[in-house]
DNA sequence: ACATTTCTGTTGTTTATACAACAAAAAATA
DNA sequence: TATTTTTTGTTGTATAAACAACAGAAATGT
């Protein structure tokens, strides 16, 4: 069993509780019934069809953003880390079932916090609680850019388009034509909505002709 | 000139406003300085660059928010109405630029809040912010959803199955097998990101194959 | 160090789509 | 009503992607 107490200067400094004083955070964390849950690898945090009633808010490891298509096929919406949340949409709008599911693609911990309880308690009448709702207008801001550029990056036409693009918007966010990307080929894939195969050969062909050097997962845009 | 007062029961019962007393609504239109503008078809109330401090929601007409791909291609991430919001993601993050365009699809009315303004002015302080920051959140919540699901959709492999899921989508949320879509065939097209004539034409097979009727916008899915 | 599994790149073939060009229908305008 | 413009459907052709099958490299486990 993970304790909380390891992970409560991560927490402090976590988006979803920036700006709040130890006696605020203390307050909400117990208000919110927070702990602290492991999941292996692989293993399924939320699924399509649930109702989501707390937040989650990623400690440790990686998390993919999934939907299956009709006949199988994976595509993959987004990948989280360290200081994401999970499906906060779900809770923003009561009584909507995920549409998503939460996949691990490593060890991962996560702490979980009881929204529903939680805001049902206080009436959102105390101070942390203006905080926090103030906190989640704001990463659902950033979440909805974020989807935007995912549009915008499988909205190419070609495989060759999409990899630019994607690769654009990477080196910006990491302010460098120079950076590693979070996934394998496959879930680039996946997440490019495009075939594994003729995306690692428009890969080396970008490398061929001199618009992209890669090695593993670290890229570089020349021009 | 369009006054403001001629639409004051329908900004009432906008979700933005949603919950609030005529007291605590005229305050906020106060402090926001709120103003009614109006947009001729195809003007762009919003450009990608823009940055954004003001709320827009739309009291009349219809607004795209498109992207215009690398070669000029153009991408409808969504089409807007009466009660919606625009941009409000770029509000909520600040100094952020707009990454995306809203472009008028007919003869337009919005209502302009200054947001920034206002809320340096209450801090945040008073009732009636509290109410709106709540349902800025629950706003977002839902437009969050409505990106993942149309991600879903122009997710899928082929045409066809981008026309079946979108249209089993919109049957969803018009809770009806026999529903109007909001698109032209081109705009269809550019949000489902293929070529107008080849979506034609899957779209008469899927008609002689019995799987969908339709007439212009009409359409209703058989089985 | 070896065996096994996972990941990545390469190629040929099949299939679906974009593109272009056009015709018919519908809507808008004079 | 006639004329023009816009929208929609149809077809053939060129092109790009999916798919399948495989080989080599890298990572993992024993």
């Amino acid at each position: 069993m993970e304790k909380l107490e390891n992970y409560y200067n991560q927490i402090k400094n976590s988006p979803v509780f920036f700006g709040m004083n130890d006696e605020e955070l203390k307050g909400l964390l117990e208000c919110f019934n927070a702990r602290v849950r492991r999941y292996e690898k692989d293993e399924m945090i939320i699924r399509q069809g649930d109702l989501i009633s707390n937040i989650y808010l990623i400690l440790k490891g990686e998390v993919n953003i999934e939907k299956d298509s009709y006949w199988g096929r994976r595509i993959i919406i987004a990948r989280l880390g360290k200081n994401d949340n999970l499906a906060l949409s779900f809770v923003g709008s009561k009584n909507v079932e995920s549409n998503i599911d939460a996949v691990t693609v490593s060890d991962t911990l996560v702490l979980v916090l009881g929204y529903e309880k939680c805001t049902s308690m206080c009436q959102n009448a105390c101070t942390r609680h203006k905080i926090l709702i103030n906190n989640l207008f704001q990463i659902l801001s950033k979440e909805n850019i974020e989807l935007i550029q995912k549009i915008e990056n499988v909205s190419q036409k070609t495989i060759r388009d999409k990899l630019l693009t994607y690769l654009s918007n990477e080196a910006q966010k990491k302010h460098s034509n120079s950076f590693e990307i979070q996934f394998n080929r496959q879930d680039l894939a996946d997440y490019l909505n495009v075939d594994r195969s003729a995306m690692s050969f428009e890969l080396s062909k970008l490398q061929k002709e001199g618009l992209i050097e890669y090695n593993k997962n670290k890229f570089e845009l020349k021009s």
